[in-house]
DNA sequence: ATGCATGAGGT
DNA sequence: CCTCATGCATA
């Protein structure tokens, strides 16, 4: 049934996110960038990117993959209830043709004037680092989800004493403390024969007041600690306890958790194409907070949606927040 | 394992 | 419109 294991044979492992700097904005003030060398370097950015998304544009804009359908298409019969390991044989991709069109040209002045006014509002003195931004020092409410009243209330803090140190606001476990929990908690997991996604529903079987389940996303998430600092310390309690009862029960030879429903909702995904994210990614190198103007004229640009650009955004900008590479330790 | 999306809560 | 936590769909 459903005894898939969590580790897949997938060879899973892209070349990671395009832009890989590190943010720490925790305590530690980052040792800041020469503002020297950096009008050249925005030159270049610059032209890079242009480039990129010329070439790119060029190039797949005979075909032009807007392939945003956001219908929600009802399936007839209940899909698998089970774990059903679907393959998907073919995804082809469009044939294509080069064709050169002309080109809007108020992005690349918008961009240029961009960088202009930085140069001149900051100055010289403060160098605006495309790469290295940490401009926003300014989020202090952690709004999570329905987890936080649950840890709230009653629970040890793996605290760490360092005074002397600056650091804002971090009480709990640090990274490395986190790292290793999610470690053991996988190969616990796994040991125990249950999938992320059996974890996510499960939790909902803890009654855990506003803990409900997840999903086998977020739980994946967890043990490869692509999720923010704040979302990991938040699951970790959880999590934990849900390791603790199921191992009792293993020892104990019981069942595992029920509940187990058939879904039936489709929902197709929007698919950026690889010339379309490149360009994306050119320009978040250069401005990853552009206007909602900005984000107009690139969509147009890249024949998508504003809202699809938009959102790609939104989602680049969390990547990069994410702990895997944001740590200090 | 990850890409694109939704929704809640804040500006 | 943003950030954040999360999730469906899919590679």
């Amino acid at each position: 049934m459903m005894a898939m294991n969590g580790k897949q044979h997938f060879t899973m492992h892209p070349a990671l996110h395009p832009s890989s700097d590190n943010m720490r904005r925790v305590c530690l003030p980052a040792p800041q960038l020469q503002g020297n060398i950096f009008s050249g370097f925005d030159e270049s950015l610059l032209a890079r990117a242009e480039a990129l998304a010329a070439a790119d544009i060029a190039k797949s804009h005979a075909f032009k993959t807007d392939v945003t359908y956001h219908t929600m298409s009802s399936v007839p019969c209940t899909s698998s209830s089970s774990t059903v390991p679907i393959s998907h044989p073919s995804n082809n991709i469009p044939s294509h043709h080069h064709h050169h069109h002309l080109s809007h040209q108020t992005l690349e002045g918008d961009l240029l004037e961009h960088l202009s006014s930085s140069l001149s509002v900051s100055g010289m003195g403060a160098p605006t680092d495309p790469s290295v931004m940490t401009t926003q020092a300014h989020q202090h409410h952690l709004q999570m989800g329905h987890l936080h009243q649950a840890m709230a209330m009653g629970h040890p803090h793996t605290l760490s004493v360092h005074n002397g140190m600056a650091c804002i606001s971090d009480v709990e476990s640090d990274p490395r403390e986190l790292e290793a929990f999610a470690e053991r908690f996988k190969q616990r997991r796994i040991k125990l024969g249950v999938t992320q996604a059996d974890v996510g529903s499960a939790l909902a079987n803890l009654k855990i007041p506003g803990v409900g389940s997840l999903s086998q996303s977020t739980i994946c998430r967890f043990e490869s600690l692509t999720l923010s600092h704040n979302n990991m310390i938040a699951l970790k309690p959880v999590l934990q306890a849900w390791l603790e009862e199921a191992e009792a029960a293993y020892r104990e030879k019981n069942g595992k958790p029920d509940l187990f429903n058939g879904n039936e909702r489709k929902r197709k995904r929007t698919s950026i194409a690889a010339p379309e994210k490149r360009s994306l990614e050119a320009y978040f190198a250069i401005q990853p907070r552009p206007s909602s103007e900005k984000i107009a004229a690139i969509a147009e640009k890249l024949d998508l949606k504003k809202n699809v650009v938009r959102v790609w955004f939104c989602n680049q900008r969390q990547k990069q927040k994410r702990m895997k590479y944001s740590a200090v330790h």
